[in-house]
DNA sequence: ATCAAGTAGTTGAAAATTCAAGTAAAGTGG
DNA sequence: CCACTTTACTTGAATTTTCAACTACTTGAT
């Protein structure tokens, strides 16, 4: 096999950089959106995750495998929002090394408050500018880039 | 105006979904091929754009421009890689307040040895799975998104 | 010249995230 | 039911990132 390093051309290299640059610029704005309403995304998601979930509460696990982000990260996280009130936990009864994080009121209140301006702001910032068939591109390219992803070998934790 | 909030129909949310997804998965992943090389994404652009930099130097407020970090991150990395050996910094005396963030030969060995693998990972993860007009879709889609956020209000220092 | 305002970059502390253990409870095979 | 391995989390320390000053220089106006 010969040695040569397959170099991306100026096509694969266009479309890498506009996508890379576009969502770096995309998430910042996404998340300074939020600051009016002391989020992270990453805060939204869970909080959203949360709101979603039967009685508005999930195992911590599961949280985190939801929300992409590691246990031990999550488990800082939902100490702060428990330090805001937004959460509390409760221990599983089924399995007793299990906790359940279970929005409060407070925090359900929080992220409805902020719910309408997160939407608007995903709309002002990227799918105002999609057409319908832009998005099913979309769908339709990223669905498969995840499929690729979880085939090939993946890191542990998170 | 109505207060209605305009949330977002089943084809909006599948696009988005699919978009945050992937690319949350794919960036972690890259991030995770780079282990190996002891970078980051985001330090190994730093060091990408010093590499094709003339003389491999760049002020430090354009280098953080293009790396789209903070200037404060900027200078905590540039103090790191420095210890590393990989970069230092050399005074600018066309403006004595400005330094030049200069790639030593240690640093581009450092980044030419990381560069072919981190290529193959991004074909591997990302565009292997694009075809020609995927590529095509997705650089239009997404300077486009670049563009509208340029021109949208957009946060401070970074 | 002088002074106000802006720019380039750094710094230290605070907050967030990762990393490597550590604890306790389940599950599993004999 | 007894070891052994896994799973479900948490924790504290280390690293990284952000945040809010702060210094030093440049620019522009008078």
């Amino acid at each position: 096999m010969a040695k040569g390093v397959n170099w991306l051309n100026p096509r694969e290299m266009k479309a890498w950089r506009s996508y890379i640059i576009a969502s770096r610029r995309l998430l910042d704005a996404l998340d300074s959106d939020l600051d009016q309403h002391d989020l992270s995304m990453a805060d939204y998601e869970v909080l959203a995750l949360l709101s979603d979930a039967p009685d508005r509460k999930m195992r911590m696990s599961e949280l985190a495998e939801l929300a992409m982000v590691s246990k031990s990260r999550l488990s800082h996280r939902i100490k702060v929002m428990e330090g805001v009130g937004w959460v509390k936990r409760e221990d599983c009864p089924l399995d007793k090394r299990g906790y359940f994080a279970v929005m409060t009121d407070k925090g359900f209140k929080a992220i409805a408050k902020a719910a309408p301006d997160h939407v608007e702001s995903v709309r002002s910032r990227l799918l105002d500018h999609l057409t319908v068939k832009d998005q099913e591109e979309i769908t339709r390219i990223f669905d498969r880039v995840t499929n690729k992803l979880r085939g090939q070998y993946i890191s542990e934790d998170k």
